[in-house]
DNA sequence: CTAACCCCCGTACCGGGGTACGGAGTCAAG
DNA sequence: CTTGACTCCGTACCCCGGTACGGGGGTTAG
């Protein structure tokens, strides 16, 4: 089995050194094994950050992904959870999704107000008044 | 011309004490009357205060909302850097859109996966190989 | 042997928007 | 005159996901 030193799995994975200790000093990453002090990273440490990094494009957050790594250790029981943890993302994701569609349209608004030009700002006096 | 204390302020806006001594500690509101150590509020404060609050709804950061504000006040030179700051604003608010609605598909598609029921954890399976 | 790298750990700091705490001062009513 | 409500200020702390720095040690090529 491979081994890889911190900074082999930084240029792998495009983490930094200082984020892959990071990692284990948050428990994300645990059990990371040494040789005489220095980490040295298995295929399944790689395997679990690429998981981290795909999971945080997911918009979870790293107490979150912690928690699905969990479950992924122990995927029998997970279920559950991990369908749980996901739909809760969506709902959130969802709203933040609809939050800024009404948001731009009234920047969209103001572009629009301040693009037929007046003497004043229409887009201050806007939000004076909106 | 009526004059407020710091918790009158906080009951009419919603602002916590804490928040408004923040925001004038910050440079956000500035020059606020005292008597006798004590905090005065104008009306032309709270009017501040409400700018600041509807334009934190529009995303805008405190600093961007210290720029408006200087812009408010000196409404005349300031229309090209207001749409500056609008234009700017629109952009990432769009990008943000997008990103967020790829996401939310994403989500969906995953738990499509996971209804479909089968042994093990179809979400976390995904994310081991998005 | 030295230079160039890599790695270790601990600590502090970043941005953003506040919140919490504690000691002291002020003011009006009872 | 005291009690209670309100305020002051300064400092520290919160979350989140890292980044930066600095002193020390290990390894490898020339």
């Amino acid at each position: 089995m491979k081994q890889y030193r911190i900074g082999d799995v930084a240029r792998l994975t495009g983490l930094s050194a200082d984020t892959l200790r990071y990692y284990e000093r948050i428990g994300l990453v645990s059990n990371v094994e040494r040789v005489s002090g220095v980490r040295r990273y298995s295929e399944r440490d790689l395997s679990c950050l690429r998981f981290i990094q795909r999971a945080q494009k997911m918009n979870f957050k790293l107490v979150e992904i912690g928690e699905l790594l969990k479950m992924r250790a122990a995927p029998h029981k997970a279920r559950a959870k991990v369908r749980a943890l996901t739909v809760h993302k969506l709902v959130e994701v969802e709203n933040q999704v609809k939050e800024l569609q009404t948001l731009r349209d009234e920047l969209r608004l103001l572009l629009n107000l301040c693009t037929s030009g007046r003497r004043s700002c229409a887009i201050i006096k806007k939000i004076d008044r909106l």
